[in-house]
DNA sequence: GTCTATATCCAGATAGAC
DNA sequence: GTCTATCTGGATATAGAC
């Protein structure tokens, strides 16, 4: 049996993702608290017995994604050449964003009217970039200028294919190629 | 004198002029037809005089943004190398896209609620794509994949200043190092 | 064209009984 | 914790007089 807290961090996991399901369907992040009440079968007050607010939700949402990044960027295999590992690392991080719209839109486009991550929420995000920055590091990257421009480059591929060509490959199928722009470009002294 | 077409079109100028605005100090894009009617000096009923729908008037928006856009991108100078051409080019984007955020939130992410631009309006986007592709050509670049790349590059750049450092230089001062990696990597079999 | 008045609809959030 | 009822405040858009 689960005890009450579990009982209460099981049901706000459920909330948060009935608002996963919902923003999908829509298509954006704009659902309606009477919305995500009908999606688990409450009334919507009852959610307050949940989350403070609409933007405390919009928080849990923006921890619980950023947790999913960083374990989808975990799993990034490094065993091969350092330009097999930025390709990798590359393709994971456009995959992640193409394959889910709202996901990317909440976590790296600042779009939401009133919301503001909490603290708590962001230092996920934190933990991606030191993530990225010791990978970096152990393929002889320590430029902060060469990890700037990484990620201008792969999420730019993610935002332009989002953004012009949903569902499609014409920017994501580019990774390769930006992948060798890339590493030519820091690699170009050691050969 | 001004014909009666002439006010209409000049009253209409006004609106948007005044939808910018205020767009520019709430720092996003969900103004009210009230403010925006305050804001020019009649009742929120009367705008509908001008423009069908709070949509038209995102449309109108949408339309005169990417003229401005296509017009900055015209006076880009490419008297001298292909690459000097090439960061003038990044650096007039990104300037143009960073001096206001919600107009880059507004011609490049695609994140207003049930807005979709005319044909009309999405024709003029549409020549700054031309344009671009001109001078490309000019430059001797002709491979689509490298234009994909450019434009994921440098659109990266901006949207990762304003979504993580807002009136910062951080991305925005990598642009010539960003350019110098691309030129190599579109110019490397003629050097 | 512009106005006042209003229709219509919806949102997030709270009060208080059970 | 959950419910019903309600508060409070907004939005876009329309009707119809002037």
């Amino acid at each position: 049996m689960l005890g009450k807290d579990a009982r209460h961090e099981q049901a706000q996991r459920e909330i948060i993702a009935a608002c996963w399901r919902l923003a999908r369907d829509e298509g954006r992040l704009g659902f309606s608290l009477k919305e995500v009440a009908a999606a688990v079968g409450v009334q919507a007050p009852s959610l307050y017995s949940y989350f403070a607010s609409k933007n405390a939700i919009y928080d849990a949402m923006f921890a619980d994604g950023n947790r999913a990044f960083l374990e989808r960027m975990r799993t990034v295999p490094t065993s091969g050449s350092p330009r097999d590992t930025l390709l990798a690392a590359a393709a994971a991080f456009i995959e992640f964003c193409v394959e889910d719209p709202v996901r990317h839109q909440l976590l790296f486009e600042r779009t939401i009217a009133g919301f503001e991550p909490s603290p708590a929420a962001y230092a996920i995000a934190g933990d991606v970039i030191e993530l990225m920055r010791d990978e970096f590091a152990k393929l002889g990257i320590h430029d902060p200028a060469h990890l700037d421009i990484w990620t201008a480059l792969v999420s730019g591929l993610a935002a332009q294919q989002l953004a012009n060509e949903p569902g499609g490959s014409r920017w994501s199928g580019r990774v390769a190629a930006s992948v060798e722009m890339f590493a030519d470009f820091v690699f170009k002294e050691e050969s």
